[in-house]
DNA sequence: AGTAATAAGTCAAGTCAGTTGACTTAATAA
DNA sequence: TTATTAAGTCAACTGACTTGACTTATTACT
């Protein structure tokens, strides 16, 4: 009778909850809209002027935000916008792959200020972690000869690697990096290098990307279709990235591709670099792999055509479910393939299948190229942390969270 | 260059918000954990005695809860917990389908009070709203003499219909009542009745039926796998009701069954109850159809066998997609059908297809049986006013929101 | 029994972020 | 030159949560 199971409720919130929003909000403002003056920001966000005024004051006393020329516009005092100032935080991401890992320091406002790769033994945590952890150690040492204040500014490590996670066997092994899967990376990451460590699966890290400085800034629905090694759907769902219950949601590539097909063929099977490779017998560890498949998409390769053209019949499909399934706003194509490559996907892929998508209202496209910079998942690794810290999102007034700034 | 595009910002918060936020979070907590003393509210929402003990003196001398007797559990003075009162508030719903339009009356905490139907002109929205806005008239009265309160106390009224919507013409109109569709029917039911209108589909109106009331309550993430006269998914993710872009969100039925299948069958015409119908020869607008089809299933009819098992197979692949796009915690199976037909189709899924949900700590089932009543989409729909006035994720904090209770 | 320990809940003063309304400043329009 | 308009500040106010001491009611221990 005497059951102890735990009280669920939600956090309530005070006056510090509430002001942390409000910086939140302010800087989310500043980010989706450039710059903006005390006046504007309390028209938009619905506070008075003298709050925001409080607000802006001690954004720009703690460095977050810095005053433009004032701005003549019309009758009345002239404005003076404010703008986010980069160096305002930092945070790195990391992106760990079979065979390679990137690591970037990202500034406020999602730009790259440093990068560094190296090679992973693809088996060997352990030894992985020492790799990585110096990767880190030489960004961070290059990020503060930039910027004298980045260590205090450091808001977080962000990690990108392929999902889906906490399984404890499934399916092909070949994918998933098994001893990878098991070891806890976090927590050495974590006690490592003495910051937050946060965890998404790489199509996540793609969307976040997006979010923060592509084609999703601002876009409060939007699905990123990301065709890497394997292939995943990265959510933006309500302005945030979606992870569902236990951070696997979008891990697309292991989808059906019918209900009758008996022989359990995946999307991932045929639509994905993996595929790719195989189709091509291309070695996946190869480390002039990257320009091999650019010369061979820039050459209109007829065998990469033929994979190119049976892909795209998958990933119209694909396009067509998720537009069905999510309703997003637009959908994003990204890859960790050669922009070359990604271009005669997205062409493909064209026309695209009839859906509820093809809405008479339609502001953005249904389908767009992504980011194809391949240092674009470390980046969505490092805006992670960025938007945990300054999305008003991510529920800032909830108590008892850090409050970042 | 003056371009006048609108400055895009989340609202801003302040001490009313706040407090507006802290009241719904001590409901959500009432209605996930029965009840709770102050104490107990203090400790899992993170505020102070002090604070608790103020916002439950004002709800209580709001009528939203109410004390019961004081319990002795060990040391210390015994404690006063406190349960929401139902007749706290009340809200109606309301579904539209082809046929058929259902209203109820639901209170506070999800127990459906008064309920009446009626046909429907398949054909004649205006001739259709007169005979609906009777009957939410007569659901008003009957209301009115269970609580003398219930006029005041009306949250909302929330209606719930097939999808999708806003599409200006697309597909099979058959499935659609296309003079529906065009018609402002929110507009003249909030005119008519005086009520905020919310709208739902009918698989989002289960899911939330579900989340009120059903095996989604306390349930951060779960679909709702609605198989009516079309078929459709209910989102349940992060606690909220996803609606996507446009409402459309979880129009699964549109999903195309294969890449390669050039005939375009999509899941609908394999699997709803409107394929039923017409493999067992039956006329969907049969008043009797649903005692017809409840004796078939009873008697274990081998035409409806025969079907129950072929659309098994794409309900099992329909779920196996759900869980790789979604990651949910459970998947909830419901149906318009009678509840005999619904556990024949349950157990026809079975064994279920291996997933990324077959994980080792799993604490909830991978597909369950939800609420097989029929009045369940009108439950949901009259659920929306509520969890829109109440509950602590629809964002109380904002500015500028009509604060409930 | 009598006392200590424990926990629920209240009291009353304090705090602080946002609000209010009047005011100042700086520009353009008439 | 003056009226108008808009940005931004000043200073007092408000109110929801916090703080820390206190009261109340029960069980556990000696």
């Amino acid at each position: 009778m005497n059951d102890i199971r735990p009280i669920r409720a939600t956090s309530g919130t005070n006056q510090e909850g509430a002001s942390a929003h409000n910086r939140r909000v302010m800087i989310d403002a500043l980010r989706l809209n450039g710059a903006l003056s005390r006046a504007d920001l309390a028209r938009a966000t619905q506070l008075t002027k003298q709050a925001v005024s409080n607000i802006i004051d001690e954004l720009e006393r703690d460095g977050f935000v810095v005053p433009l020329e004032a701005v003549r516009k019309g009758r009345g005092q002239p404005s003076t916008p404010y703008r986010l100032l980069p160096e305002g935080a930092f945070a790195i991401g990391l992106q760990i792959d079979r065979h390679l890992t990137r690591a970037v320091a990202v500034d406020l406002v999602g730009t790259v200020l440093v990068r560094s790769e190296a090679n992973l033994p693809p088996d060997d945590p352990s030894g992985g972690v020492r790799v990585i952890l110096g990767l880190i150690e030489g960004i961070r040492a290059k990020l503060s000869r930039i910027s004298a204040q980045s260590e205090k500014r450091l808001v977080g490590l962000g990690v990108a690697m392929p999902g889906p996670f906490g399984l404890e066997e499934f399916g092909d092994n070949k994918w998933m990096m098994p001893a990878w899967q098991k070891f806890p990376l976090l927590e050495t990451l974590a006690a490592g290098t003495g910051l937050e460590v946060g965890l998404q699966n790489d199509a996540a890290a793609c969307a976040t990307a997006e979010r923060m400085v592509g084609a999703a800034h601002g876009v409060d629905h939007a699905v990123c279709l990301y065709v890497g090694y394997g292939i995943g759907a990265g959510l933006i769902l309500n302005g945030e990235l979606y992870r569902g219950g236990n951070g696997n949601a979008g891990e697309i590539g292991m989808a059906l591709l019918s209900p009758r097909g008996a022989d359990g063929t995946v999307l991932e099977h045929r639509a994905s670099l993996a595929s790719l490779y195989q189709h091509l017998e291309l070695d996946p560890s190869d480390a002039g792999l990257y320009e091999r498949v650019d010369a061979l998409a820039m050459a209109r390769d007829p065998e990469l055509l033929a994979w190119v053209n049976a892909a795209a019949q998958d990933l119209r499909w694909s396009v067509h479910l998720i537009e069905t399934v999510f309703d997003p706003q637009t959908v994003i194509l990204t890859s960790g393939a050669p922009e070359a490559l990604a271009r005669l996907i997205l062409q493909a892929m064209h026309p695209l299948l009839q859906s509820i998508a093809a809405r008479p209202d339609r502001t953005l496209p249904r389908l767009q190229l992504g980011i194809t910079d391949p240092w674009s998942i470390a980046l969505g690794a490092a805006s992670e942390p960025i938007s945990r810290a300054f999305d008003p999102r991510f529920s800032a007034i909830l108590k008892s969270r850090a409050i970042a700034g």
